[in-house]
RNA sequence: GGGCGUUUAGCUCAGUUGGAAGAGUGCUUCGUUUGCAACGAAGAUGCCGGGGGUUCAAAUCCCCCAACGUCCA
């Protein structure tokens, strides 16, 4: 079955009736009876463009949205739910998303599960989230944003356990009270839309809310799960009800601005100080000034109004758009040329973007995202890149750090940020510097890849514009631009193309999402009970007794040598790999039977110890740990805690884990930072790392539920990565860095000893790799050094403080008698061709040399062309070597009568054959070689024989 | 996480089907002129990113690695 009507109480009582819709086919609840369309359809125009529906909010920009914010929340409020304060844009808690895409986002996955408990319930929030999807049609719908505020009431219900807080009714009914009450929309203006709703293995009827033409709200009901036996049945998967029954809201706070400004874009609602001083730098004033005759502000209305019934979505076609436009306009008495249309809504569409853009940046940047070239990063920098295009296209003389102070200043209103503001303008500066170092090199390869277009062509090569646009980050409206500069006049970007474009990529990433499941180690009953860690409460201890609940081969393609049974035991003190810590080893033991314990990993709720050898169920085992090793990871693991810590302390805010790995040689530690680290960087961190380690008595490690740790700590929490389930461990280290860790650590810091950073490499753009020692390992890497350098200096017999200029001594020598060599070498090849001349025969003016020579390929190339280079002296020269197998070089004097007589290639091939071999090259430069040295004299002999002398 | 590109003189970059490592710029010296500078001549400068392989022969073809860049998820 589908999913019955929603028929509520609220829609009767409000004088609603339930139509289907003639466009869409949806059912809808209307008070109009003559309406037979949804209200969310291509026919459906902007009502309030120039006529709010909302009253009483004259105010603009941040102070609109502030108001708007308020209204919502304070309801809410005022009826039971809890007001939230919002997460970060940043979705740091989860690894399946990098930025916050709704305000349920925010509850995924652990409470949408029913894992953990939320924040508060019923709940209400307003919470900014970033969706980059429809990036390219911002701007030029209207309405398109790249980051809004999603304002929410939520609800997660557990009906079997008696706790429903409310369902469909009471929510519609609160939807409807709020925007006729507290926003005062006429109750005429509203209709409700059943449009179910499903997504991620979820699913539930839903209903949109549409006003004046424009969605402001979606309620979606989700209390329905994929299962292949459900009853429902929904776009043609099966669902069945499950125990948690989630209300998800979403109100868009910038609409609501828009529905009460009446202004003909979104844009002049929430943004509008920007888009009027953009228009003022942009010279936008002057297109008006063109055409006096033009009534801008009536085409603009229009516009504004036709875009709310045209699709226009991302990927859309340009050219197509654009005469659809005028044709429309054209019908509604607006008759504009194609030259007109571009020149107003062009440079609009970029104005209209660039606040948004920023808006995204700013808060990106300001959650502590660090730009880079992979990952989350790159959506930071690839906003910035889009905002220094428009900037460009728009010929703006700004900065962008200056375009983001602005944005700060007048739409952020100086709100909080993690970021520092001194640190936000760095980062945009240095990526302004890329952004133009990326043209100058683009520039550089577009003439390379045209060199061979004829100036008069018409398009570039398909496959020239996705070269360019993949591998070089030039998008084809810019290769096209750029080359119309260099002489290319008539080019022009085919229609479509773009399009085309976008559609190539979604193929390369529906195939790149083939994932490889990894091969479980052992097939363990998910019924056997799970392993209790004997870590957690005594990270010192080393030995323990266990019974053995489960022993079973092996299966896997990444296991240590050796290793062949994989054993569960009840309890164990043996950490297994995870977070970054490498697993422990050490033994098992019987009476009777001894196993080593090669590496320790988990499956699920177990913890699988790696042995070489079985044992029974039910034996009874000791376990011992291999304690050097345990006590080296731990150095290691709390060490990388600390210089994480101090790193945040020295380099800034945005200093965040992105991966780690302990091993027991060294640890490493990626964090996020804009710029490559200098010695003097590591240094300070080293210093303050020990620092630290003198100063801590004791980590302090706690369990707390998910609930408070968010709300104890915030999101810093997840450095190495969103842990799952309700518990979550906290390792704080005095006030120096607190993280959610499962790992094992020291409860003492001083026990670690010292810590060294020994180098920092890149591994993105972005991201700075910095391998750490520490404790002994730290001790052996010493001993290793002055190993290494102890065996150098043997070497030279010399001081060690002496070695740095002993070893630049040394280099520069060497290569100087390299040059030496060469001279005297080339000395040799003079010497040796001019004098005697006893190989030399003269036939018709032609000198012909044949000799054997004992040099190798370059010595023989530079013999030749001391021969063969005095056009007054014609000559046919062929030279033989013996090394590695047999060399023969012929060469003639070229524009000679030498080189008009004699071809080099063909004489050589009568005569490799005699030392095995082959060759070939120019008519007048031939070269082969053979397997048969001693065929060499046959073959000058041949070759004399050929040439007749 | 995946795809693509780049790596050659101090710098910016060419280098075709494997067959003699190049241009522009900068540098050194000399000359002419001189306000800056311009011009002429000569010259020096290369582990062709690293490692393996194929081949008589590799900057060039194949494999691995690295650095940098770039697009997409």
């Amino acid at each position: 079955m589908s999913l019955p009507p929603i028929d509520l109480a609220v829609f009767h009582e409000n004088g609603y009736v339930r139509k289907q819709c003639r466009v869409t086919d949806l059912w809808f609840w209307t008070t109009d009876l003559s309406r037979d369309t949804c209200g969310d359809t291509s026919e459906d125009e902007y009502t309030f463009i120039g006529k709010p529906l909302i009253q009483g909010y004259d105010m603009r920009g941040k102070s609109l949205k502030d108001a708007m914010r308020e209204a919502f929340l304070g309801f809410f409020e005022n009826v039971g739910h809890t007001r939230i304060n919002p997460y970060p844009v940043l979705a740091r808690w989860r690894d399946d998303i990098h930025l916050t895409i709704a305000s349920i986002a925010d509850f995924q996955p652990h409470v949408t599960s029913g894992e953990v408990e939320p924040p508060a319930n019923p709940l209400t929030i307003s919470q900014p989230c970033i969706r980059l999807t429809d990036v390219d049609a911002v701007g030029r719908s209207g309405r398109h944003l790249t980051t809004f505020e999603m304002m929410a009431h939520h609800v997660f219900n557990k009906p079997n356990e008696g706790k429903m807080f409310y369902w469909m009714e009471e929510c519609v009914q609160y939807c409807h009270d709020m925007f006729t009450k507290t926003f005062g929309i006429d109750s005429n203006e509203i209709n409700y839309v059943e449009n179910p709703w499903c997504g991620g293995g979820n699913a539930g009827a839903a209903v949109e809310v549409i006003v004046g033409g424009l969605e402001l709200a979606t309620l979606v009901f989700m209390n329905l799960e994929e299962h292949p036996e459900g009853n429902v049945e929904l776009k043609g998967d099966r669902y069945r009800e499950m125990p948690l029954q989630i209300i998800d809201t979403g109100y868009g706070l910038e609409r609501f601005c828009w529905a009460a400004a009446g202004t003909p874009t979104i844009y002049e609602a929430i943004y509008p100080d920007t888009v009027a001083w953009l228009k003022e730098i942009s010279g936008f004033e002057n297109v008006a000034k063109q055409w006096p005759k033009l009534n801008l502000d009536g085409v603009l209305g229009e516009m504004s109004r036709l875009s709310g019934i045209m699709n226009i979505e991302a990927g859309v076609d340009g050219e197509k758009l654009r005469s659809i436009f005028i044709d429309r306009l054209a019908e509604r008495g607006f008759e504009l040329s194609d030259e007109q249309f571009s020149s107003i809504t062009e440079p609009l569409s970029r104005i209209y973007a660039i606040p948004d853009h920023l808006h995204a940046l700013c808060n990106m940047l300001g959650d502590g995202l660090v730009p880079s070239n992979a990952k989350a990063g790159y959506l930071a920098r690839m906003m910035a890149r889009r905002t220094l295009r428009l900037r460009d296209d728009l010929g703006l003389d700004v900065s962008l750090s200056q375009l983001a102070i602005h944005h700060l200043e007048v739409n952020l209103g100086n709100s909080k940020m993690k970021q520092t503001r001194d640190g936000l303008c760095k980062i945009l500066d240095l990526e302004e510097q890329k952004y133009i170092e990326m043209l100058r090199k683009g520039g550089n390869v577009i003439l390379t890849q045209l060199r061979d277009l004829d100036k008069s062509s018409k398009s570039i090569d398909d496959e020239v514009l996705f070269t360019l646009n993949d591998s070089h980050g030039i998008a084809p409206d810019m290769v096209i631009s750029l080359a119309k500069q260099s002489g290319w006049k008539s080019v022009k970007l085919r229609i479509g193309f773009s399009a085309e474009m976008a559609e190539r990529h979604a193929l390369m990433a529906k195939q790149a999402a083939k994932s490889i499941v990894a091969k479980k180690l052992v097939e363990a009953s998910d019924s056997l009970p799970a392993t209790k860690s004997l870590y957690y409460d005594d990270v010192q201890q080393r030995e323990f007794d266990g019974s053995v609940l489960f022993c079973s081969p092996l299966s896997g393609d990444d296991l240590p040598n050796g290793a062949t049974h994989g054993i569960i035991l009840d309890r164990t003190c043996f950490y297994p790999e995870g977070g970054g810590q490498e697993g422990d080893h050490g033994t098992l033991s019987t009476d009777s039977n001894l196993r080593n314990v090669l590496d320790t990993r988990t499956s699920g709720a177990h913890i699988i110890h790696l042995v070489n050898g079985a044992f029974e169920v039910g034996d009874l085992v000791r376990g011992s740990l291999d304690w050097d090793r345990r006590k080296q990871l731990m150095d290691h693991h709390t060490s990388v805690h600390i210089v994480g810590g101090a790193a945040r302390r020295i380099l800034g805010p945005h200093i965040y884990q992105a991966g780690a790995n302990k091993s027991i040689e060294s640890a490493r530690l990626d964090i996020t930072h804009f710029k490559r680290l200098s010695r003097e960087d590591l240094d300070a961190i080293e210093s303050m790392a020990n620092e630290v380690i003198g100063q801590v008595q004791r980590t302090d490690k706690s369990e707390l539920n998910r609930k408070d740790a968010d709300k104890k700590y915030g999101f810093d929490l997840y450095q190495g990565g969103a842990p799952k389930g309700d518990m979550i461990r906290v390792l704080r280290i005095s006030d120096h860095d607190v993280q959610a860790c499962g790992g094992t650590h020291h409860d003492e810091p001083g026990q670690i000893g010292s810590i060294r950073i020994i180098r920092s490499a890149a591994v993105q753009d972005g991201v700075e790799r910095l391998h750490i020692v520490a404790g002994q390992a730290a001790l052996n890497y010493a001993r290793e050094q002055d190993e290494l350098l102890r065996r150098t200096v043997d070497i030279f017999g010399i001081n060690s403080e002496d070695l740095p200029r002993t070893a630049e001594r040394f280099f520069t020598e060497w290569k100087d008698q390299r040059k030496r060599i060469e001279h005297l070498e080339a000395e040799i090849v003079r010497i040796k061709t001019s004098g005697g001349d006893d190989f030399s025969n003269s036939k018709d003016g032609v000198r012909i040399v044949v000799m054997e020579s004992d040099g190798d390929l370059k010595q023989m190339t530079k013999m030749l062309k001391e021969l063969t280079l005095d056009a007054n002296n014609p000559t046919l020269a062929i030279l033989g070597s013996r090394v590695g197998g047999g060399k023969l070089m012929i060469a003639t004097t070229e524009n000679t009568i030498a080189s008009e007589r004699y071809n080099a290639v063909e004489i050589l091939r009568k005569i490799s054959p005699l030392i095995s071999g082959g060759g070939g090259g120019r008519p007048t430069f031939a070269q082969g070689g053979g397997s048969n040295p001693d065929g060499l004299d046959d073959a000058l002999a041949e070759a004399k024989k050929v040439l007749e002398i």
